[in-house]
DNA sequence: GAAGGAAGCGGACTATGGTCCGATTAGTAC
DNA sequence: GTACTAATCGGACCATAGTCCGCTTCCTTC
């Protein structure tokens, strides 16, 4: 065989074989919608914005994306993508290197942080606060692990959870109205977190 | 004077004076709006339904509760109420009377429970899960009265959000995903709780 | 490189949330 | 009871999320 040509080689189950044009679609869906909501919140930008500035039909973006929040949710994983690589390799003390209690309070920062500047995407993305299964999976994931190396004990599932939850979206636009600052919010969230560590 | 009638008396700020036709039709509409998602969830009403049931017009509808969101919120705020009630002057532990940390214990197995009993309700009300400013307000508050009672000290505003923010909507949902059952939330919950009031 | 079949495309179409304004009605003053 | 005003009503109208299906494009096979 002189040609032992590139097979589709689909071993992975993950990417389901895109068709090219079709990937192609994709990127062009995600840029323009990156940048539509850049220029105008993400709000203001229709499904149709996007498709006219992508190119493509409407029918296109929804299959897809599948709604309106699959595309929001798509632009935040993104982002998240990146700022997972920061926590999983990235210089410390979020990354790893630095003490357990201190990359967790870097970590709770740093989200803090990535939710505050994401706000509006993750409004728009979610009907429940923000959320996207394997996004909040690897924040608690994260958490359970540093936990555990704080010697905490107990269902570290929920216990992650439960301190990950104050940081939440739907949490903090409650506390922005009360007209509680991110400082406060931070401090207060500093100690949850002692607080959970102390009880062993 | 013969006549000593009843003056508006608009003394009190509190319900802008409503005019009795438009009271009907509120009332009205609630009625419809309940029995309909009652019947077939919250998910499949649309306000076109609740317009016709309650037999007025659509704008009316919106004039009244502002949006699909305003409609929703206030059919919780009616179950609310109640369960208020309850936790002002029912019968302990969830009502006063009870030593402080079973009452908390109470208040929170009552407050999941709640909450998943409305839950397509909160889903369809909430653009961030679910609160209603009053409805949130009154749980922090009631929790940092009780946690004062445990000898807690610190934030108390932020520890309270954060004891309550795992039993939100949202954070259920995921976890309900996950397999996770109610007694195991309610577990984890009260950890959560045994914690933070060892902490002082 | 031609043919065949499947995956993908796109824009017309539908459903529903939300707005608007002329017609109607409750409440007030005489 | 009548006239007057302002609040309220209601349904036609608009914008946008989401669906559908005939047409096009890509990829494979010979």
């Amino acid at each position: 065989m002189t040609d032992l040509p590139l097979h589709p080689l689909p071993l992975l189950g993950d990417p389901p074989t895109e068709r090219s044009d079709a990937a192609r679609n994709r990127e062009s869906l995600l840029v323009a919608a990156r940048e539509l909501v850049h220029e105008r919140g993400a709000e203001a930008v229709t499904m149709d914005d996007v498709a006219l500035r992508a190119g493509v039909g409407k029918g296109t973006v929804f299959r897809r994306f599948g709604s309106r929040h699959g595309l929001m949710v798509a632009l935040l994983d993104d982002s998240e993508a990146e700022w997972q690589r920061q926590v999983m390799s990235g210089p410390p003390p979020l990354g790893p290197g630095a003490p357990a209690w201190e990359r967790l309070e870097a970590f709770g920062r740093s989200r803090l942080q990535t939710t505050v500047g994401h706000a509006d995407l993750l409004r728009a993305a979610g009907a429940s606060g923000n959320r996207s299964a394997p996004a909040m999976s690897f924040v608690v994931m994260h958490v359970r692990h540093l936990l555990i190396q704080l010697g905490v004990t107990g269902d570290l599932r929920l216990l992650s959870t439960a301190l990950m939850a104050p940081l939440e979206i739907g949490v903090l636009d409650v506390l922005r109205t009360e007209g509680i600052d991110t400082e406060r919010v931070i401090q207060g969230w500093l100690d949850l977190a002692q607080r959970i560590v102390a009880g062993g």
